[in-house]
DNA sequence: ATTATTTCAGACAAATTTATCTTAATATAA
DNA sequence: TTATATTAAGATAAATTTGTCTGAAATAAT
């Protein structure tokens, strides 16, 4: 059965590491094929260059063709971005809406049992969303404070 | 593509409601049988049936088969019994070690670069489902503080 | 213009989750 | 002990998510 560790959908996770990969990138002034994102961020190639295009359409990314082409994104850009606006265009904008239990909306007037648990730690997530922006994200992992794989995983 | 929404999968969903009406009957000293079970908290029966049947196993509610026959949950168990217990029966204990960038476990000497943001909210959520009760959630729906269907479903 | 390189788009495929169905096992009552 | 009511278990099916593949479109260099 599922996790619950799956805070987010893979695509997520995909779109997230990818876009934390190419703002390091473009924070060195390089621009970076798929080829790349996908081995630097542990993802599979064709799935991730789908999120891309999807991300690409949202202009959270810019995409060039041909030669000397690939992905990257502006400074100021990074510094706008909050990753609200990746989950969202991944996965669209439920988490303002979606209900513990499953019910077909949040409705505080005539809330589910697990309403008033819930909806406590939903805002805090909404707001480290909101308020964490690639940049943040891009930097820590240039400086070589966080990483995108795991080594077990780079090794196979 | 899949929402955040989801922060519990359907079976968990349905594992939820389904012991927050048992216990709620329980309360009333009632006895349930799934078909109520399923109409009640809006749930799919066959898919309810079967979590149901990992829900026993784990001791989290007493069955009975035969005529008279159905589900129930000691007063003194539902107010032991926290819904970290009924998520990890259904979908595991990941919540504890999940990665929010699907990393392939959390470790904090060595970071994925969302590890500060997300390990503060998965905390709060993990506080919030070790001290819930489900006498606590099935007294909230008893008393009518709260409904596990919504109108526009009940209809259908 | 031609060629090489790259993303883009859409069809396809595999894996997982969600859901149903059918039969067996068990308990109760008469 | 038989008939009935119920859960248990496992096979199957549908839906969704995840993943791959192939060819088209765009870009740059020569
Ligand atoms: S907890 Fe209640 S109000 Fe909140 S999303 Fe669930 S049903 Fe809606
Ligand atoms: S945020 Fe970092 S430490 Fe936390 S689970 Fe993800 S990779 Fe592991």
């Amino acid at each position: 059965m599922r996790q619950i560790e799956n805070m987010f959908s893979k695509s997520c996770e995909y779109g997230l590491k990818a876009v934390i990969y190419i703002a390091s990138q473009s924070l060195e002034g390089k621009r970076i094929k798929i080829d790349d994102i996908a081995e630097k961020a542990g993802s599979p190639r064709a799935f991730t260059a789908k999120i891309l295009g999807t991300l690409t359409k949202f202009n959270i990314i810019n995409s060039l063709k041909g030669p000397y082409g690939g992905f990257d994104i502006e400074i100021k850009r990074m510094k706008e971005i909050k990753i609200s606006e990746i989950v969202f265009a991944i996965d669209g904008d439920s988490i303002y809406n979606g209900c513990a239990l499953g019910l077909t909306e949040c409705n505080a007037q005539e809330p589910c049992p697990m309403h008033e648990n819930f909806v406590q730690i939903r805002e805090e997530l909404k707001k480290m969303l909101e308020t964490t922006t690639i940049f943040e994200l891009a930097t820590k992992f240039n400086s070589g404070e966080s990483i995108l794989v795991r080594k077990d995983r780079i090794a196979s």
